[in-house]
DNA sequence: CTAAAGTTGTGAAATATTGCACAGCGTGAT
DNA sequence: ATCACGCTGTGCAATATTTCACAACTTTAG
């Protein structure tokens, strides 16, 4: 219905997200209305790119007064979130997996691990960190059956491409990959690499060039 | 003693890490030269973009028979590492810590968690995934002690941010926070901030957009 | 020896992203 | 009522990053 505005970058997604998770804090500890100012410190960047970011979730602020928080975590939710809850599948339920579904069991409203898979044929059926494990042969069958169209990779570098080729034919429309390797799809799926080791030895490189100072993601 | 060329930008940085990473497997399998369009695949860029990354590490090339593998990673590795191996903490060892104890703990020949840190004193003094826990009062003496620049913050978010002032007051370069928080500093402290949350809520925004393709890190 | 094919190194164009700066507006003080 | 102040929305400039495109060079084939 609502003009789709052509197309928001990545990066203004991910603040998106920051700003949301932030602007919930504060909800919670009482206040009811942030500057752009306030803002641009989660992410230092400046103000005028977060009003830049607020402007594509159709911009709601207000001269001097600043903007409504919980209006603005409502248009945000509206943005980045589905009508429905997504159900997200979790592949490889080795220590990082594990890790993960801790990581991502708190209170989410609008996704929610449903499924874990892996391909020890010993963790297939049992329940861990309170999700199903079902063995690597089902997971076509339950992507479909649970609506699962995003999944998270945490396998071991080798199987990875392997697993995302299956993800890709079974539907799934993106990836957030742990594995150290690149992905690659001709198709339209989206894929997400988080590279902690790249991370860590930029981090490491960056520790003898104490020049600048930096951001996130 | 090279005149230091001005600045590398931290893409570059972590391009660089993964060529290697895929230059050290090429090299295992037998392979002894690449070509560059070989290279932009596992960071899904352009021929280009390769040669231009390599060019910073003074380029090696050679028309027509691509670059010698053991060469690059080795000029790569100039740029990138210290002479000495470095030393990485740990900071909190719950989930999330352990898992990324585990998940740097393979064969690295540059950098080697040599301590973990937790405010939970029962965790003090035990050895975890082969690593030494220490309570958090030691940190900043054994900062110094083990010569560590870069730290791996691992705590929740509510601490996040006291935690990483004490690890800047005590004299750390990086930091590679995994806690969903963006940490200020005024200093030359670098900080990378992996926020997985943003990342998975930008995968499933984008698994609806199946318009593009996308890349890594 | 010559030509064809394929690759590197790189200037220059094209994009993407960020920051500046200011008009316009709401608020609160006088 | 008026004014000073502070904040938003945004055109425009400044950067940063990527891609194009082509000259120069190597190898291989004939």
């Amino acid at each position: 219905m609502s003009k789709n505005q052509k197309k928001i970058s990545e990066k203004t997604i991910e603040r998106l997200s920051a700003y949301r998770r932030y602007l919930k804090d504060l909800l919670k500890k009482g206040k009811d209305r942030v500057y752009s100012h306030e803002l641009s410190q989660i992410v230092s960047g400046t103000a005028a790119q977060v009003r830049r970011d607020l402007m594509e979730v159709g911009c709601n602020g207000c001269s001097s007064k600043g903007y409504e928080i919980s209006l603005l975590i409502e248009e945000i939710s509206k943005l980045l979130d589905c009508s429905d809850k997504q159900n997200i599948a979790l592949i490889g339920v080795g220590n990082l997996g594990r890790a993960l579904l801790g990581y991502f069991s708190g209170s989410r409203d609008n996704f929610d691990i449903v499924a874990a898979f892996d391909s020890d044929p010993g963790k297939s059926g049992r329940i861990i960190c309170g999700r199903r494990c079902y063995d690597m042969e089902q997971l076509p069958a339950m992507l479909g059956e649970l609506k699962i169209n995003t999944a998270i990779l945490a396998v071991p570098a080798e199987s990875a491409e392997k697993v995302a080729q299956t993800l890709i034919e079974s539907g799934i429309k993106a990836i957030l990959n742990f594995a150290p390797r690149h992905i690659t799809t001709g198709s339209g799926v989206f894929i997400e690499t988080l590279d902690m080791t790249s991370a860590l030895e930029k981090a490491i490189y960056f520790s003898r060039k104490n020049t600048q100072q930096r951001k996130s993601t």
